[in-house]
DNA sequence: TGACTAAATGATTATATGGTTATATAATTG
DNA sequence: CAATTATATAACCATATAATCATTTAGTCA
């Protein structure tokens, strides 16, 4: 007898769907990407990210409210830390895509082959 | 001496996440679901996923230009199919993020604790 | 307390994009 | 060729959201 394979309730789904939505902002990815060595402050972000101080400021309210990020509070200092290193897998995994992607085009288009 | 880290430029990085956002919607998540098991043709794929032709049509246009899927005109139909399988393994790591995610909460909210 | 600094927030604008409707294109068949 | 079917596309509207500017909040320190 045919297995019937679970599928994700549409909620679910968007959920899944939001997450993608997340990591979908350049700026965002950035700003992950300058957490990766280790917790920073806002003002080391902006530095790093060449940013907007309200635009970074909101671009990590949002990714610490979709969990992604931890939040410490020091003094007049607010520090930002990767929650979940395992994104950088995902983020990894995408470019390992694009890079195989564009390997197959560039092969497809050898000058050779013309 | 410390090795420095080789860093995405901004049209790379622009790349990725462009990638996530064609990820980041749901009903582009439902082709691809739909698509797991296999090619299926347009009208297939607006019974799954209960979208409207013009809708189906416009997003499977997108997923096409984006890569992940392929293309097949047979006769009046087209079938489309998946072009990168491992976009699935993506998918089931955000899927266990969230997962893990809601896990942990769901622990430090454990009634007992109180 | 007042001045200063770091970060967040509110209001606004601009842009991108998803959905829908209507129409067009293209292939098939009688 | 006319009629039919499958898919794509164009025009449009509505909504979401990123960026910016101005302001506010909160903490520090003289």
């Amino acid at each position: 007898m045919k297995q019937k394979q679970a599928i994700l309730s549409d909620e679910a789904l968007a959920l899944v769907a939001a997450r993608f939505r997340m990591l979908g902002e350049p700026m965002r990815l950035k700003l992950l990407r300058a957490l990766l060595d280790g917790e920073k402050n806002v003002s080391d972000l902006i530095e790093l990210t060449k940013g907007a101080q309200a635009n970074v400021s909101k671009h990590l309210t949002l990714l610490t409210q979709s969990g992604l990020l931890g939040r410490r509070k020091d003094g007049l200092n607010v520090y930002y830390s990767i929650a979940d290193k395992s994104i950088f897998e995902l983020c990894q995994m995408v470019c390992g895509q694009l890079h195989e992607q564009f390997e197959q085009q560039a092969k497809a288009l050898s000058p050779s082959r013309f």
